[in-house]
DNA sequence: GATAAAACTTCATCAGATGAAGGTCTGGTC
DNA sequence: GACCAGACCTTCATCTGATGAAGTTTTATC
């Protein structure tokens, strides 16, 4: 009995990466591209879960690399909870909930074309059930060390608060000052997850200085909690600043709808 | 230059895999048993960042498999951030800051051996942390399928309060369909790898079968509010649950720290 | 002692062969 | 006609050997 569906594939893999071939990856790095190339079409959709991959030999010649290459970028991607290859029975995509979502390239293939609107209510959330929560437990656990990060951080984004792509790196160095003091690595990567997919949506959020310097009173806040390790206050002051994040995200996107309606 | 630092491999890597081979894996997979065991290995600290890996020779030779085994099982680990190769200059373990901690493999190799004590602080910190938020957020955002899936969760843990085993289990569900209902597929997963590692500390949490009872009022208060859609009260909830957890946790840890000394 | 060229290492990729694991198809049986 | 055994075929898994590329190290020269 066949279990697995899906009638053969129908188009092709291999443009992506023929179109990238021509200067990006001179001599080595085949496999890589192969990995990025079907790692995005997997991950934005143009090939559905339970799709079947062109078999080997037909990804050889549509990519244009060696079996090894292919191989291996399979196997990558395997790893990554996107592909599952069984002999005699093809190559195909996982479903959703098998990848391995927080992983660095698949995040960045989901949000590095530019964020969909939905995607920044996702993300907006997102900071909204981590952050508070992140700056209780550094209030709790922060060491010199960490709270020295928050001030310069914070020092930092005092000083770029006139430049809107230097603030926005600074914002982001501030929040992961924050989670990096909480002395967790596991918290502090999931931070680093996150801030892949919002600077992708930078444009977004942040673009008027005046606003820029509206939050800093909140930025200051959380820091100021922070340090004197009153983790409560931490956590509504980081909630507080997250949430005007997220009210701003939200008329960002809506207006945006609307001038597109 | 010579800009990579250490000195050439000295023990050796293929003690594991050679045990391991005897049977478990009979014919194919063999690739699969390279990343295992040189993740292992990686993840445990047996094999320490900035360490060099024996050249791809000596890998066949000591994994006991031939060379496209050992390259896609390196190729798999680069992907996850472990491994770094560049041609001429060997294939070494990348600086910890680069692993992607929360690929779902990396977490197993980390706590699958059993918890260590440290390991232990920081999974409650990281559950107190993220927990409350994420109720927040399923109390904001719940739909009737979701707060189906906490109910039914929710029956499940009273229906198992007198047994350990499923109790954990059931309860490692309940949590996770708290995540669920927060419908933000990002955080749904990061519970799920919270949940690898939870796993394998419940021998050190909810043991007690009175205790397991004394926590159902909470997880009702938490399913409650959700229900409700009290965002607020919600994360309350949630919260005293997990920090009750943490107070036994560090409880439980410093009995058996005692018990050793 | 500095510099440039040659030699060497080690990974990257290709190519071909063999094998294993499943799935499919074909006959034959009842 | 339904069912089953076995041959057959497809497709991935792995091994092996050869070639190439990119650095590293050594050596020769001034």
């Amino acid at each position: 009995m066949k279990v697995w569906s899906a009638e053969p594939h129908s188009g092709r893999v291999g443009a992506v990466i023929e179109a990238e071939a021509g200067r990006a990856y001179p001599g080595g790095a085949r496999h890589g591209r192969v990995v990025h190339s079907l790692g995005r079409q997997i991950v934005t959709g143009e090939l559905a879960p339970g799709d079947p991959l062109p078999v080997e030999e037909r990804l050889v010649a549509e990519l244009g690399v060696g079996r090894s290459a292919v191989r291996e970028g399979v196997k990558v991607l395997a790893g990554k909870g996107l592909l599952e290859s069984r002999t005699s029975a093809g190559t195909r995509i996982r479903p959703r909930e098998s990848w391995s979502l927080l992983d660095p390239d698949v995040l960045g293939w989901r949000f590095e074309p530019g964020p969909r609107p939905e995607d920044v209510r996702l993300l907006a959330d997102l900071r909204v059930a981590l952050e508070p929560g992140a700056a209780r437990v550094a209030a709790e656990r922060a060491d010199a060390a960490g709270i020295r990060g928050i001030d310069e951080a914070l020092a930092a984004l005092y000083a770029t608060a006139d430049d809107p792509d230097a603030f926005i790196e600074a914002d982001l160095a501030f929040h992961r000052a924050v989670f990096a003091a909480s002395g967790n690595d596991l918290l502090l990567h999931a931070y680093e997850m996150i801030s892949i997919a919002l600077r992708s949506v930078r444009h977004v959020h942040t673009r008027v200085v005046s606003h820029n310097k509206e939050t800093l009173p909140g930025h200051e806040r959380v820091a100021l909690a922070i340090r004197r390790h009153h983790h409560r206050k931490a956590e509504e002051a980081m909630r507080e600043v997250v949430e005007v994040a997220r009210a701003d995200a939200e008329r960002t996107a809506m207006d945006a709808k609307d001038a597109h309606d």
